[in-house]
DNA sequence: CACACTTACGATATTCGTAAGGATT
DNA sequence: AATCCTTACGAATATCGTAAGTGTG
C-alpha cells in the first residue's frame, strides 16, 4: 500500500484531461492514442482508488475528488519540471557554481583571462576563487569548500587525484642597472651576495630556492606577502628577487630585467588537485578541462 | 524533451541509495533485485542527463548534482505521498466534507439522529447543513454550495437527478379540547371553519393544503416561520394547524392532539435531489446512501 | 577470494496502437 | 449517421530476477 508508483505521465494526463475535458484532445496533447490515454487515466484512478472524472460519451467532468486533486497535481508537476529543468541547466552549464582554490601567483596572472573566457562561454555559472597558498588550497578542497585546487604540491595519497598542469621556471628579477642583469652565465649561487626580497617562508618559490642554494644562504632583506610589494621593492633597488615565470607579467617594466634559471631544481610544477572520492560537478569539470586545454606556458626568456 | 517521464519509484530509489549508500541494501528496501535496482537508478540518471552517484565496487557517494537533487526529491516524494494519503483518507471516509440542503421540517426532526449516526461512523468527515425552503435548497445545490438537497419538489429536468426518499402525510394538530380533536371522519373541508395558524406561503405544507381545499379558503389568523412558534400558538388555542408527519415530534404534548388525513393530496413527497452533471463526492455518496437506508417513516397515527 | 556493482539474457508484465463495440446526440 | 469513450487483442517495449562478469581490497 505504501509502495505506490505514480508517474508524471499520469499526472500530466490527468491535468490535460481536466483542462481539455476530452479524452481525444487530451490524448493528442500527450502524444498517445486515445485508448492508451484512456488506460493511463484509468491506471491513475485505480492507483488512487477514486474516480477522478465523470464521463459519458458526451461530457467529461472532474469529480469532487478530481477537483481536489487538480491544484496539488499541477503544483507537483510544475515542481517536477522545475527540478528537471534545473538539472538540465546544470548539464548544459547554464547554471552551476565552481569554486577554485589557487596559488596567488596563478590567481593574478593566468586565471583572470581563463575565468573571463569561461564566463563568456558559460555565463550562468558562478565562479568563486580562493587565492591562497598550497596547503590552504588543499584544506579548502578537503573541506568541500572548493571543487579543486591549483597547487604547487602534488600530494601522493589515495585521498587525492592529481594531474600536472604545467611546469613553471623561476626567474631572477632585478633592476636593469644591477650587476646580475647582464652577467653572462646566470647561476643560483650568484644570488647569495645580493640583498634579496623574499616571499613568505611558506611560499613554494622560497622553498625551492633555499633547497637549490643549500648550504649557502641568501641575504634576505625583506620578507613580504604580496607580489606587488615585491615588485615595488625591487624597482626601488631594495633588493633582487626570484619569481615563477607565471608572475612575470607583474615585472614587465622598463626599469626591470628578468632572466630565467636553467637549473631543473628551480622549476616548480603546478598541479590540478581534486578529491579522489568525489567526481567534479559538471560545471567544475568544464572549468577543469578548460584549464588543461589552456595550459599556462612558462616564459622561456 | 519537455515530455519527461519520471516515476516516484525512481525518486524513491534515488533517496534510498543516497541514504544507504549501497545498491544491495537500497534494493532490499525497494523490494527489488539488486540489478533491477541498478537499472532503475541508471534510468533516472539517463532521464536527468546527469550522473547522480559516484560508485565503484566499494563505495557509493552522491555527486555534486546528486546532492543538489536530494532535498527537492525528498520533498517531492513527501508531497506525492501526502497527496495519495489524502485521497486514501477520503476514499476511506476518514476525511471529507458533505454539505446538505434540507427543508427545516427534516432538519429538525429526522436529520439530527441521522447526522449523529454518520458522525459516529465517519468521525473525520465534516458535515454542513443548510435548513431552508425547497427552492433555496435547489439553488444551493445548483451553485455547488451543497452536495445534494432534501426537498419537497422533484424537479423534472435534465439538470437534476432525483430520487424519492419518502412520502409524508399531513396531520391536523389542535388542542385536545378542540371540536376537531374528536370528530369521527376528518376531512379537509372541516378545516375551513376554524382559525388557522399557517406556515409561510412558500412552504410546501401550505401549498398542498390550499390546493386540496380549493376553492374554499382557510381562516388564517397567523402566518409564522418557525415550527416552534406554530406549536406555541396552537397550544395556547390561537388556532389549529396542519403539519407534515415528520414534524410531529414537536407536537407530542398532553394538551395537543394530532390526526392524519387520508386524502392522497395531503401527502408530500420528499426527494433527494442532486445535480445530474456531477457525481457525488465519496463522503456525500456515503451520507446519501445512509439516508436511503434510514428512510424516515411518516407516522400513521 | 570475498564483496559489491555491472552486464547478459530469457521470462514476465506493461503499454502501445489498431480495430471493433456501445452509447448518445 | 457521427461522435466519443471503452473494450479487445496482438505487437512492441519495459522490467524483472537469475546468473555470469568485473574490479577492488
Amino acid at each position: 500500500m505504501g509502495q505506490m508508483n505514480l508517474s508524471t505521465r499520469q499526472l500530466r494526463a490527468f491535468l490535460a484531461l481536466a483542462e481539455l475535458r476530452s479524452f481525444t484532445r487530451a490524448a493528442n496533447r500527450c502524444h498517445l492514442s486515445q485508448p492508451a490515454f484512456s488506460a493511463l487515466v484509468r491506471s491513475l484512478e485505480e492507483a488512487l482508488g477514486a474516480r477522478l472524472f465523470d464521463r459519458d460519451t458526451r461530457n467529461v467532468e472532474l469529480t469532487a475528488e478530481g477537483r481536489l486533486l487538480e491544484e496539488p497535481a499541477r503544483r507537483l508537476v510544475a515542481d517536477f519540471e522545475g527540478l528537471v529543468a534545473d538539472m538540465g541547466d546544470r548539464v548544459a552549464r547554464r547554471k552551476g557554481r565552481v569554486s577554485v582554490a589557487a596559488l596567488p601567483s596563478l590567481a593574478a596572472g593566468w586565471l583572470p583571462g581563463l575565468f573571463a573566457e569561461f564566463r563568456r562561454t558559460n555565463p550562468g555559472v558562478d565562479l568563486a576563487l580562493h587565492d591562497t597558498l598550497s596547503d590552504q588550497c588543499l584544506d579548502l578542497v578537503r573541506a568541500g569548500r572548493a571543487d579543486f585546487a591549483l597547487a604547487a604540491t602534488g600530494p601522493e595519497s589515495p585521498e587525492w587525484t592529481t594531474e600536472v598542469l604545467c611546469r613553471d621556471r623561476f626567474h631572477l628579477v632585478c633592476r636593469r642597472d644591477h650587476p646580475l642583469a647582464t652577467k653572462a652565465a646566470l647561476r643560483v649561487k650568484d644570488l647569495a651576495g645580493y640583498p634579496f626580497v623574499h616571499f613568505s617562508r611558506a611560499s613554494s618559490v622560497r622553498q625551492h630556492l633555499e633547497a637549490a642554494l643549500h648550504p649557502q644562504q641568501m641575504a634576505t632583506v625583506l620578507e613580504v606577502e604580496h607580489l606587488t610589494t615585491v615588485m615595488g621593492m625591487v624597482e626601488e633597488g631594495v633588493g633582487i628577487t626570484v619569481v615563477p615565470g607565471l608572475t612575470l607579467f607583474e615585472f614587465e617594466r622598463g626599469s626591470l630585467v628578468h632572466r630565467p634559471f636553467n637549473l631543473a631544481g628551480l622549476t616548480r610544477t603546478i598541479y590540478l588537485v581534486r578529491r579522489a572520492d568525489r567526481s567534479l560537478s559538471i560545471a567544475a569539470r568544464s572549468l577543469y578541462e578548460l584549464m588543461i586545454e589552456r595550459k599556462p606556458v612558462s616564459r622561456r626568456n
